[in-house]
DNA sequence: ATAGGGTTAG
């Protein structure tokens, strides 16, 4: 009786008082520790019944498993069953659904249908099997299974209750079924609450909300009141659909009728919001939960409650954050997982990892993920992406191999982000290698989302003609197929393919999306058809009813600005309905050094500084403007300004590409094992350009490594000496930079390709170069 | 003495 009244103690003193201890007072005690979380003593006094000479029996063995696995440790309960059966008590029934269950309560399906698969062998499921595996089935998605479970339960004439009918109404309801979900709804003799929410949240997934009310209506003319799911179930939809007044009354029509909100209806509101787009109400609903420093609770807005956030909640506010760029917040709730213990959820470390990833903190994603027992693909992709959207490629690809290693299968998400990672980098190897993966466990073809990955890094590796057959061998292609061809000849600056696949889009009726127009608009750029992108400009939205970006008008204004309508671009940003940005200025700066406007220039160079003040790449361009022409004390100034507003640049640094290996010269640093050998190359090189004729080179690669942040350190010519040492004379030379490559890097190294006879790739965040015999695929515009 | 359902999340 304690045992089942919770009270741990009371039973230990009753136990004690028994004058004889069988076997059913010793699991009755055990049970009640498993009961209470108390694994560590239940499986102790589980060991001194042993001692004591009472030999436990199956229902022993299923307190001891089924405890384990409710109280999440699962991998203990799983070891416990095993043990059980080398000790040669056979599994009842009743053991196998102890198991099956507690896979089920920890989330883990597959692992829960295949130890049903294997109970099938000995044992026949009864309703509570069937009840117990069938969320697995939802949660899989498992459609053909869950049927099959529906048959055997009408064929064994197994009573169609409360549990196994409101599991069948989800399952079918959730892969889509409705009508079947409603059938079963009408067999079910004995409806409770849990039967009609499941029909309620049936019309809810179907976006039926009229008979969803319907049916809470008649819920309540069956004398079943609805209850706090039920209201949960209709905050979510409202949510989710963006109706913040609705569901803030249905909370207020709770708490009239008496029942309390709960943190599930709080969760519903603000991932709800938030998947809406309805960001600022989405933090509003948190805050309205929000506990302070102390843990007192800041305010509820209803009176007397206060709820605490749970794991979801966290996990949907970091999302939140994220999406908001807020990182001061998000550190707040760090410390409010790390107080609450929340910070060993899964869902709640990884989105943490994608917080400090997505707002620039790299370092403190990396020690949040360092940190993380518990790593599975999630938090693993939540790193690499962390990585390369920090331009870190390098290390993403090494944390990709550290996964591999560990054991851990890469998967979609993984692999997408790793052939990202290997394009940045120019890493073709690496690629290849992924290619290779890929075709291994994609015998019979790859999904389309990958087919698309890989075009793009061959694309960005140089090798245009893998891209292409990656394209032609794609049999599904979507729009992302068409986006990824495309702007890998867009990069390889072929703007021709480029229209003339777009063409190939318009006669096949596939609808283009907002990214096909921004590769069409660059490639009109390359081509220097002002005309054509104008008309491409207007169709998007006339015929294709796609509402131009800002991106889109950035592309206009560039090339109207190339083109020297520097007057009719301002008019375009005056005209538009939308915010300019820093980028759109940017380009309007440097469309205006190109025309020596200095009205217009100065109009564009006031709103950027003023829109960003932070931002180190917009002193950079205006930096680059000033050194173009020759305006020393222009960036001397800026270089001032920068300082004293206390901003720090980027170290500018190059990276090779030696197979699998990655060498990066930093500027200033002269710690590589060749340095000696480097200098003597490039200085070799330079009296050869001289003798040629080619300007002379006066920047020493290592002299200036104290010097001005924004002029060009030339590190790419530390990294190309490097390369013509190491690259095997018919390889080509691979290199990436995070700055614009120099006039001066630009020109020695046509020159090195010709005299060198070498072919040489740069990619400098801005484009894409291929060297080859004295030019240079850029047509020397970037 | 053991086992069964529903709302929120990447």
């Amino acid at each position: 009786m304690y045992a089942a009244l919770g009270d741990v103690a009371a039973a230990r003193a009753a136990f004690a008082c028994l004058p004889e201890r069988d076997v059913v007072a010793w699991t009755a005690l055990v049970g009640a520790y498993a009961d209470a979380g108390e694994l560590g003593e239940a499986f102790e006094l589980f060991e001194t019944m042993q001692e004591s000479g009472v030999r436990p029996d199956v229902i022993s063995w299923n307190t001891l498993v089924s405890g384990f696995a409710r109280n999440g440790d699962l991998r203990a309960a799983l070891h416990l069953f095993d043990e059980m059966r080398l000790r040669g008590v056979k599994p009842g029934v009743n053991s196998w659904n102890c198991i099956i269950s507690g896979c089920v309560q920890n989330a883990r399906y597959d692992e829960a249908l295949s130890i049903f698969c294997e109970m099938c062998e000995s044992e026949s499921p009864d309703a509570v099997t069937v009840a117990s595996i069938l969320p697995a089935c939802t949660g899989l998605m498992a459609l053909g299974i869950g049927k099959q479970l529906h048959s055997y339960v009408i064929r064994c004439g197994i009573k169609l209750n409360v549990y196994i009918g409101s599991s069948l109404i989800g399952m079918y309801s959730e892969c889509g079924e409705f009508g079947y979900a409603r059938s079963v709804f009408a067999a079910i003799e004995e409806k409770n609450a849990t039967v009609w929410n499941e029909l309620i949240r049936s019309y809810i997934n179907e976006e039926r909300m009229n008979e969803a009310w319907e049916a809470f209506r008649l819920m309540k003319e069956n004398g079943l009141q609805p209850d706090t799911i039920t209201y949960n179930s209709f905050i979510a939809a409202y949510a989710r659909a963006g109706q913040k007044e609705q569901a803030y009354t249905l909370l207020s029509n709770m708490v009239e009728i008496g029942l309390k909100p709960n943190v599930v209806s709080m969760n519903a509101l603000i991932s709800g919001l938030h998947h809406h787009g309805r960001h600022a109400d989405a933090l509003e609903a948190f805050r309205y939960m929000q506990v302070s420093s102390d843990g007192e609770a800041k305010g509820w807005a209803l009176p007397g409650n206060s709820i605490q956030p749970n794991g979801t909640t966290i996990t949907s506010v970091l999302s939140l954050l994220t999406d908001l760029r807020l990182d001061r917040l998000g550190k707040e709730v760090h410390c409010y997982a790390f107080r609450s213990g929340l910070i060993s959820n899964i869902f709640v470390s990884s989105k943490l990892v994608d917080l400090y990833g997505k707002t620039g903190d790299v370092g403190t994603a990396d020690k949040v993920f360092r940190r993380i027992s518990n790593k599975n693909v999630v938090t693993w992709n939540s790193i690499l992406a962390s990585y390369r959207q920090n331009r870190k490629p390098e290390i993403a690809l090494k944390l990709f191999h550290e996964m591999i290693k560990s054991n851990l299968l890469p998967n979609l998400v993984t692999l997408q982000i790793a052939l990202l990672s290997s394009g940045m980098t120019m890493a073709l190897q690496h690629g290849r290698e992924l290619h290779g993966y890929i075709r291994k466990n994609w015998p019979d073809g790859y999904p389309t989302a990958l087919a698309s990955a890989l075009i793009d890094m061959y694309g960005k590796c140089g090798k245009i003609e893998d891209a292409r057959l990656v394209f032609e061998c794609t049999d599904e292609k979507d729009i992302a197929t068409w986006n990824a061809i495309m702007s890998a000849y867009l990069l390889h600056r072929i703007p021709g393919e480029v229209k003339k696949l777009f063409k190939y889009i318009e006669q096949s009726g596939i609808q283009p999306d907002p990214v096909t127009f921004i590769i069409l608009l660059s490639a009109c750029k390359q081509e220097g058809s002002m005309e054509e992108a104008r008309r491409y400009f207007y169709s998007m939205e006339d015929v294709y009813g796609i509402q131009p970006t800002l991106k889109h008008y950035t592309c206009m204004v560039d090339i109207m600005g190339t083109a020297g309508l520097l007057e009719e671009s301002l008019e375009l940003i005056q005209k538009m309905q939308l915010e300019p940005d820093g980028c759109l200025w940017s380009i309007l700066l440097k469309a205006c050094k190109l025309h020596s406007n200095l009205e217009i220039g100065e109009k564009a160079a006031k709103a950027l500084f003023e829109l960003e003040p932070n931002n180190t790449s917009n002193y950079m361009s205006l930096s680059n403007i000033y050194a173009d022409n020759g305006l020393w004390e222009s960036t001397e100034a800026l270089r001032v300004a920068m300082t004293e507003q206390g901003l720090n640049v980027e170290r500018q640094c190059s990276r090779l590409y030696l197979g699998t290996d990655v060498h990066t010269f930093e500027a200033g640093d002269s710690s590589h094992p060749a340095f000696e050998k480097i200098l003597s190359t490039w200085n070799d090189l330079s009296d050869r350009m001289e003798q040629s004729g080619y300007p002379p080179q006066d920047i020493e690669p290592y002299s200036n490594a104290e010097a001005d942040p924004l002029s060009c350190q030339h590190t790419e010519r530390i990294a190309l000496c490097y390369g013509l040492i190491s690259v095997r004379v018919h390889d080509p030379i691979r290199i990436s930079k995070n700055f614009r490559m120099c006039m001066e890097c630009h020109s020695s190294i046509k020159f090195i390709s010709r005299d060198m006879n070498r072919e040489i790739f740069v990619s400098d965040g801005c484009t894409y170069h291929h060297f080859q015999n004295g030019a240079c695929s850029c047509g020397d515009m970037w």
